[in-house]
DNA sequence: AATGAATGAGGATTCATTCAT
DNA sequence: GATGAATGAATCCTCATTCAT
């Protein structure tokens, strides 16, 4: 049954399948032949369209970023004022769609890609600027001088949540990290501007 | 002439080679061959020695975590009062033994062991909650209930702070990070017991 | 409007990719999908006009054949007297239309393809027959009969040359090439019939 | 039955595989599996010692080329007089060693690596400069200034028998071929010095 | 006429592991 | 105690070829 514009299918097939095997393995060390297979394509196939293994990673965590990404602007967009915005980012981190055990697995390797891949890295650093400056962006009309240090701390507590919850992997930790990094948040607040 | 008591010698030889090569490249795909070469001997007293790969692979991670505790123990000896002691672990996390590149590499690549062997996550576990109990222990007499809390943030940022600092591999990151974590040790603390 | 007579030239062009080809590649590895994007289409067109790999090589052989063959024939044909036509043959063969690289590389490789497909061998041996016969025609009313001996050693070392030539892959020795060549046919001319 | 010092075993074992496996199939898509298989090993340990495929090629070549210059030697060893040490030279570069089909099979299909490979290459004009260098050795004292034009009618005609032996494959080309050569010796011999 | 889609087969290479010495 | 020898299994990747459109 082949047919025309199979491309774009394929390689959200082939991305999907990634993410779900890296969750299932629990590690990067997953075939392209067991990808393939989950995609329901030939290990060939996957080449023909992304060129190697390398690529194929990389597009998985590409995928993974974007919906990231449109998950916090979805919830920027509901909220009004500059505690909520932050609230409403923090939420989007935690969101269901994210921290998901295979999600979390994936993004855990993520970060093992790039020690090595210089792409990998780049991709990385992208993401958490974009989080920083959306942070420090409503923190500063709340905190003044004390927005930069907040925003990381908020930031990495956001990245150490996902390290444990990779670790633990029992569910329901989403409300947990969420009220978590909230608490934070709150005595950032308390503290108020410098 | 055979010599006696090699074994000791040897393993600490793996065990160290182990924890280099992994820092040298980034990742778990360390060939038993390059770790043996690396601590002067062939791969098949590697073998002899350890029984395999995974063992090898434990090995490091309980040095890595004996050295961190062992750091941990000595930073509390010396510090009077509770909150002093709060800030010798946080210290003591971000000491330059453990702040390393390559032990940071090795730190990372032990959490992706962890989602699939078992007993690297029972070590992340116990280190994860040792490193919780110390703190709360000195955290309770200042902050009553809010200890665990705090604790959980405490404990959740540093690990945040490695997770990014494996990602930037700039060195001079120690006192950054230390100074991140010990600014929400003393937010905790400005807002008081509960 | 689907055209018409199209056969002939997509035939034409794969053949000239084809040699192009494995000039450039210097070998018979060469992939279908190479020479057919080469001769700009795809491989799939390419198996439906040639039926195979094989065959495409078989085709670009007997065009390089057949190219060789009314080269010589052309020079034959303005050439008056016995030596003359010999030395013809011999200008001919080195000829700038064979001599470039690329279709030496051919040459070379449709000699290693000759160990194997029974039909390249067929095509080389045809082309040996005619040379020699075509040398032996002039050379027997000169040589008498040495001819035979004569015509296999001027032959042969034609096919020397190309084997050297192929393997220097310096521009300009067609005029050595040559120079060499004709100083053996006068050597055998100087020895007179037999 | 493991013992010491088996790589020089194994390596000559691979190497005489090499050139039977070239031999055998005519080209060199000869698989690295086929060579070890053929040589009574594991592909693996064919890679141990040799790297990679393109150094077993190489070290066939080197052999094949080593055999050769081995041959010339104990002929010119053996001879009294320049035009003997010629014949010797001719008569040796078609001695049985060397110009069995497979050996030659292996000869032409080194020329097609000597394409693409720069080590291929050096080992093949290595083999030409001696092969001239010890023709014209012999032949100035005979032929004065003609001495390299000789000479590489000669080795070049040698190449060419090379060629269309391979070609034709049938036994018992030995005679044929040296007295095509030696007759090309004697002719230049005849035209004397200038 | 022409091609994107798809795959099975195969190949080089790597590696953990075992074994005899 | 120590290692060279050896391999089976696995992986990434390529390619000729087929097929439906």
């Amino acid at each position: 049954m082949p047919k025309l514009g199979m491309e774009p299918i394929r390689r959200a097939a082939l991305v999907k399948a990634t993410i779900d095997e890296i969750g299932a393995m629990g590690n990067l060390d997953v075939t392209v032949r067991d990808i393939a297979k989950r995609a329901g394509m030939s290990s060939a196939l996957a080449h023909h369209y992304f060129g190697g293994k390398d690529q194929i990673f990389l597009a998985a965590m590409r995928h993974t970023l974007t919906i990231f990404g449109a998950e916090v602007r979805a919830a920027l967009a509901g909220a009004k004022g500059h505690q909520a915005r932050v609230a409403a980012i923090v939420q989007a981190s935690f969101a269901s769609t994210n921290f998901q055990p295979k999600v979390i697995a994936a993004w855990l390797n993520f970060y093992v890609l790039a020690q090595t891949s210089a792409d990998a890295q780049r991709l990385l650093r992208i993401y958490q600027r974009r989080l920083h400056s959306n942070l420090v962006h409503d923190l500063r009309p709340l905190l003044g001088g004390r927005a930069q240090g907040a925003a990381t701390r908020i930031g990495s507590l956001i990245d150490g949540q996902y390290l444990r919850q990779g670790l633990l992997r029992d569910a329901g930790g989403t409300a947990d990290a969420t009220t978590l990094v909230l608490a934070l948040l709150e005595l950032e607040l308390s503290r108020g501007a410098e």
